[in-house]
DNA sequence: TCGATACCGAACATTTTGTTCGATATAATT
DNA sequence: AATTATATCGAACAAAATGTTCGGTATCGA
C-alpha cells in the first residue's frame, strides 16, 4: 500500500479513536475527524464510505490481530506464554488485552464499548467452539449446544467488561481464574 | 397530564418503536417519526430535546413497567403466577416478556437491541441483588460479589437476548431452567 | 363560557453529509 | 533524472437533517 494512504488511513484512525475516548459515537462528525487527522474532506470519503465503515474497518483492524494469534494452528506469532494449561488461550487473551496493543483498551473502556465488545464477542464465538471441550464436565446434558456456545462467549465478554470498567485491578491469571469459575 | 399531550406522546412513541423495528436507531430521522406520528415538528422537540431522550423516556417507560412488578414489596399488580417457587421472579420475567406488553419484544430483537438490552441490565441489577441467596451455592469463595452480581445479570440478558433471537422457540419455563443451570 | 395551553404549519438559519473537479505533491517506474 | 500514475488538497456545491421561531387555531380543564 502507497505510504501516503497508509499515513492517511492510520491518522483517520487515530483521530478517530481520541474521538471515541471522548463522546459518543453517533455525536462524532466527519469534519472533526478530518480536523482531528489533518487531512481533506474528499480524502477521507475515498478511504471510507461512510462513519460506520470507519468504525467496522477499525474493529477488523484492532480484532483480527488478536484472534489470528489464538485461531492459527501454526502460529508464528510472537506468544509470551505458551504453556499447556487448558485454560491458556483465554489467559493469553487476557495477558494480550493487558498489554494495550493498539490502545484497545481505551476503546473497550470507553463509553461507546458496547460497540466493539459486540464485535469482540462474534470473534469469540468461533474461538469459543473450538475449545468447548474445556467446559464438558460444567455443561449440564439439557443445555443446547448453540446456547452454551454463546453463553460461554457472553461470559467471556462480560467478564472482560467487568475487568476494564472496575480498572483492570486484578492480574490476568486473577481475572481467567474468575471466568473459568464463572462459567 | 392533559389528554392531548398523552395522545401525541403516545403516537411519537408507537411511531418510533415502528421505525425501530424497520431500520437502524442512528438511521431515522426526526422527519420520519414525525410523519409516522402525524404531528408538528414543532410539537415533536416541545416533547423531547432530542432523538437520544426519546429513546430514554421509551426504555424508562416500558422497563420501569416491568420492574415495578417485581420490586414492589406488596405489588398491587396483575401477577399470572404467585407460586413461591425460589426461581419465580426470573420465571415471572421471562413471562412478562413473553406476554409482549408495549411491544418490548420487537424493540428486543431488532437490529438496535443493544441499546435496550443495556438499560435492561441496569435495572436487573437491582433485582439480582435482592436474589442472590438463590445462587449462593454456585459461588466460588473466591469470586467477589460485584462480580458475582454483574455475572448474574449479565447471564440472564445474554440468555434473554439468545431467546428472542433465536425465534423463543422454548417456553418461559424451559429458558428459566436454561438461565438457571448456566448461571 | 372562558382562560390556558397544546398543537399546527410554515418558514428559517445552521449543521452535516457526500460529491465534484482542477491543481498540487508524492510515489513508483523506466 | 525524467516520466507516469495516483493520492491528496481545497474549495465549492447540492441535498438532507437539525433545532427554533411565531402567529393562528383547536382543545382542554375549570
Amino acid at each position: 500500500m502507497d505510504r501516503r494512504q497508509r499515513k492517511t488511513r492510520e491518522g483517520i484512525f487515530k483521530a478517530f479513536i481520541e474521538l471515541l475516548s471522548e463522546k459518543d459515537f453517533a455525536n462524532i462528525t466527519v469534519g472533526e475527524i478530518i480536523d482531528g487527522a489533518d487531512v481533506g474532506r474528499a480524502t477521507f470519503y475515498s478511504h471510507f464510505e461512510t462513519k460506520d465503515f470507519l468504525l467496522k474497518e477499525l474493529c477488523e483492524e484492532l480484532f483480527d490481530h488478536i484472534f489470528e494469534s489464538e485461531t492459527g494452528k501454526e502460529s508464528a506469532h510472537d506468544h509470551i506464554f505458551d504453556c499447556e494449561a487448558p485454560d491458556s488461550v483465554f489467559l493469553h487473551l487476557f495477558q494480550h488485552l493487558q498489554k494495550n496493543d493498539n490502545n484497545i483498551l481505551r476503546l473497550l473502556s470507553c463509553r461507546n464499548n458496547e460497540l466493539f465488545l459486540r464485535y469482540f464477542k462474534m470473534n469469540l464465538t468461533q474461538l469459543v467452539k473450538s475449545q468447548l471441550y474445556l467446559f464438558e464436565e460444567r455443561r449440564s446434558k439439557e443445555l443446547p449446544e448453540a446456547f452454551w456456545v454463546d453463553h460461554i462467549a457472553a461470559t467471556f465478554v462480560e467478564t472482560l467488561r467487568w475487568w476494564v470498567l472496575d480498572g483492570m485491578k486484578e492480574d490476568p491469571e486473577t481475572i481467567t481464574r474468575y471466568f473459568m469459575l464463572s462459567v
